[in-house]
DNA sequence: ATCTGGAGGTCAAAGGTCGT
DNA sequence: CACGACCTTTGACCTCCAGA
């Protein structure tokens, strides 16, 4: 009995493509990439893994002993989609990934490869449960309670705060137990720096980011760090709260001059720097309690906010591992919605509407920097060092 | 010559990816995963999307008439690494995956199947026609024919642009159809002010914009208009440079210290302001191409972008306006991409990932204007008037 | 001996070139 | 530039064979 079920007709062009990446998606084994393009490989080819194409093309370009020139600097980008722009390029990725000329010849001798040590990646079935999901909501749980605790200290330097192990979400539950004192004297300057403090601890607490290079983890902290402070300045604020921003201690920054910013640009020149808290409040604050973000949609943009493979200066690994990460959430956030609003149509629109919001995000970030670094400069307020050190150390990594 | 007798009947359904118009090939089945391993499917054998190797291994199996048994329970995991561990269980999941013995004796008759390509499986080109997408299409004709016509001239003030009548891309096609003298010298100056004029007529030939008031149409313009112009840049780059940015006469523009741009931050810091055509290309172009960002898609990312409610300033009935364009947009791109991809999970895939493009869009184009402004005021060259009041304005209506 | 995966081979289809 | 005949390159699929 055949089952007719699918039609699965259709072959344009990038169908495939996306097939394929989605099916890597889901069995990530290592050593299925292209080593020089990064499409799936065929196998182990001239002791590398790679694709057909590079495979064929290596042999080619032995064989008939041929030389390309590069038209550009020699750098090229060689990936899947770009493989075929320069010759010369590709080949020097082939050698530099590995590809060895002297199995080209009649070398017989087979190497014998790995066969062992592919237990970790077994089966991933269905479940309703994400864990994943799981994972980040308890990593909320424990950030919220480090935020509130007198135990948890202020980092004074981003050197600092990575270095230090990453005892602090590891212990939320215990050590960290002692709230703050009610009465213990707070600020804006203070909050920025806690909350920029406990968001380094819990970039710690992923394994993704323990396995960055020290240097990659500070470009990517710094690259998303101010992103996620005024999100979660935004979501931590109480749901009755619509004009203002209100930290664990009851400290508000108000929308006073609401008004004057979404709709009078000349008021707003009058006042000179648009407080940033107003930016946070109209940008971000106020969307996400209009569309009703849930515990655990903030928790997935979150971390996709956080893995930006789109984060400059970061080394290639980095970038991958990034990449694979966001992969990773985005594909759950996906599923999730899918599974809530069972209607695909709908879960794809709210999806984007998630998704959406990280450019607003990452506008009231950069405001928000910009700001610090301003009135740093004029001396109209002393921040904290360390929110100082994030804010400054941006644009070193990024063009904004 | 060669041509061994018998295996050229050719299913092989599989062929290049790339163009998507024309191909009337039939379907090569993506198919997916295999049934029994997980592994890429090569295609539908004996009733199931399975990989060469279930495939073949099924054969030999039948064929031979083989028998094995299991040395644990029967119960072994049989995915794409660990396939060929137990062929007992390898053999039975082939069955419970539905693979049909019957499709055996019938693949010995060898039939010639070519015949059966363009009969029945034509059909399947049913595209429904989406009338948005259709008048996104022929506005990109029409931007493009402007662009590129000796007759549009460029604006000098918004206020002109937007007071100016929508004829020019009404009469795309018959005023404007005498090409720019490719000997007419052109810089990276003239084509800002060019592809932003042209963008204001594409603004202006949207019937939903023609409803705004002249406020709300310049705030808007004001607003994206970078945004379109660095995403436009780089779409209309030729696909085969990944290196440059290269406009309509071939004026191009080089990623000379790309390598600096991405991965150097002290080289960064040292060359001074990283030139804009770097982000373009690191932060634009490559993703896009990496993408395969097609046609309609760029036509509705594009539209998604300039109809941006979150843009600050504007009047409420604005806001709900464009809030509903940008609703429609994303419905449009989101059935569409249901309608290429078949899998819904792989359509929200790419919808979110297309989506994800315009935090970096919108960075590159604050980044642009930035450096506009900062060249101009240190007097380092005399950018067109048009695009500095657009630079200029746009604090004014915005945060960054 | 049998089975597997990687080697080289094949060729339709894509891209590139050049004379008109 | 546009066309189109002709040439080159690509890569999915193929068969062969060494090694386990």
């Amino acid at each position: 009995m055949i089952t007719f079920g699918e039609p699965s007709p259709d072959t344009s062009s990038y169908t495939r493509q996306k097939h394929k990446d989605s099916i890597k998606k889901f069995t990530p084994v290592s050593g299925e990439l292209c080593c020089v393009c990064g499409d799936t490989a065929s196998g182990i080819h001239y002791s590398v893994a790679a694709c057909n194409g590079c495979k064929t093309f290596f042999r080619r370009v032995v064989l008939e002993n041929r030389t390309y020139s590069c038209k550009n600097n020699g750098d090229c980008i060689i990936d899947k989609s770009m493989r075929c722009s320069c010759r010369h390029c590709r080949y020097k990725k082939c050698i530099v990934a590995g590809m060895d000329r002297a199995e080209l010849s009649m070398e017989r001798r087979r190497k014998r490869k790995k066969m062992n040590g592919m237990a970790d990646e077994d089966i991933q079935e269905i479940e309703v449960k994400d864990p994943l999901i799981e994972l980040l909501l308890d990593k909320e749980t424990r950030y919220q309670s480090l935020l509130i605790s007198s135990e948890m200290k202020i980092h004074t330097t981003l050197h600092e705060a990575l270095n230090n192990g990453q005892k602090a979400f590891d212990e939320a539950y215990t050590k960290f137990a002692k709230r703050m004192d009610p009465k213990y004297p707070t600020n804006f300057s203070f909050w920025r720096a806690k909350i920029l403090s406990v968001l380094a601890e819990w970039a710690k607490s992923f394994e993704v980011f323990s396995r960055l290079d020290r240097d990659d983890q500070k470009r990517l902290f710094i690259h998303t760090a101010f992103s996620n402070l005024v999100l979660a300045e935004a979501f931590h604020t109480p749901e009755k709260y619509t004009d203002r921003v209100v930290f664990p201690d009851g400290l508000c920054g108000f929308r006073n001059v609401a008004q004057t910013v979404a709709s009078d640009a000349v008021a707003n020149r009058t006042f000179g720097l648009t407080p940033t808290v107003v930016a946070v409040i109209n940008d971000i604050l106020v969307p996400i309690r209009r569309m009703r973000l849930t515990r655990i949609e903030y928790v997935l943009l979150q971390a996709i906010i956080f893995y930006d493979p789109d984060c400059l200066s970061l080394t290639n690994h980095a970038t991958q591992l990034i990449a694979a990460k966001r992969r990773r959430l985005l594909d759950s956030l996906q599923r999730y919605l899918r599974q809530q609003l069972k209607d695909p149509i709908e879960a794809s629109t709210r999806y984007a509407e998630i998704l959406l919001r990280i450019c607003n995000v990452q506008k009231v970030a950069a405001f928000k920097r910009e700001t610090l670094c301003t009135i740093e400069t004029f001396e109209l307020m002393q921040p904290h060092p360390f929110t100082m050190e994030i804010s400054r150390s941006y644009p070193d990594f990024s063009y904004f």
